[in-house]
DNA sequence: CGTCCTCGGTTCGACATCCCAACCGAGGAG
DNA sequence: CTCCTCGGTTGGGATGTCGAACCGAGGACG
């Protein structure tokens, strides 16, 4: 599996506040009508008609973005015509990856921004029944949610660098 | 639990495109800035002027965004002095709700965004070793990783109701 | 008292982005 | 030939963004 961006990767010095990969991230995939259009992408619409009828986006923002999705590597076009010449957007393995973004702010504006959820997420794995999806961050390495134990913010040598600390010996409090 | 928003829910039906609370989300959350704020105060910066150097982001919108967040009901104002009067912004439930799309965007930039991220997530739960943080989404109800296995969306009557005829949905492979 | 400082904003002007509606060119279909 | 769809592009007005300057309340210092 690939573990580093190989297209578009974010100059960290180059954002302002805190250097974070949330950052970089938002400056990726944070601009309207993003997201959604990775959304829209995910659910199999691959066609800017299509994309543009899911997500509402107008058209003009709606090529801006799917261009800069490209650049950033999460969205590749694919040629799916030849006569007439008309290609599609797929998600690539990191457009792939953004699948827990959506599915942390599906869960969350479920339960904080809308009344009645519109869309059910069910699930029928293996041998047990169908039931609703009510997914948690679990860790991997030690099966626990992440959010009820203890987590410890580290910075890295890139990290202390970026902020400006000594290479060595300071940790912040 | 709070299984609702209390403040401000959004209304899907004015939202364009899909309905969907991915969007609804956005609505509330979405904006430039929006998602460090909540990073920023999550980290236990919760004065202006801590948020405002945290994040970078310039004072006239960190003020525009504070106050959308507050009447979102994600931040809420608390005042920790009298003389000088001085409030300070805190996580409500809300907000406390949005840190695995934090979470998420953290992993995704970790691995798609930077080359060497600065910051590690370590965790030292119950009896195990210190580890780095590496989350997926898991299915609390029957325990499967949610991406690896058979998910179906399915519209509630109120997806009915919004988008009057559902189209067929396909799925990509 | 007067001057300085910090904190939490607000104001201003230049600029970028956004949205909508109209338009356009390539390529079928009839 | 005319019409249609698809995938955009173009223009103009509204909205959002940015950086720097400004401001008022309230200490701190002398």
């Amino acid at each position: 599996m690939q573990t580093h961006c190989v297209t578009a990767l974010y100059d960290l010095a180059g954002l302002p506040g805190r250097p974070c990969t949330i950052a970089a991230a938002l400056e990726l995939v944070g601009e309207r009508w993003s997201l959604l259009v990775v959304r829209e992408v995910s659910l199999g619409n691959h066609r800017f008609s299509d994309i543009a009828r899911g997500t509402g986006a107008p058209r003009d923002r709606l090529t801006a973005r799917l261009n800069a999705l490209v650049t950033a590597g999460v969205l590749e076009r694919r040629q799916y015509s030849d006569s007439p010449p008309r290609s599609g957007y797929h998600l690539t393995p990191s457009g792939r990856d953004l699948l827990p973004v959506l599915q942390a702010l599906l869960q969350w504006g479920d339960r904080w921004a809308a009344e009645e959820p519109p869309v059910r997420l069910t699930h029928a794995p293996g041998d047990s029944e169908e039931h609703t999806v009510d997914a948690e961050w679990v860790c991997r390495t030690c099966g626990e949610p992440v959010n009820s134990s203890r987590v410890e913010r580290v910075l890295t040598p890139a990290g202390r660098a970026l902020s400006g600390l000594p290479a060595e010996e300071r940790h912040e409090h």
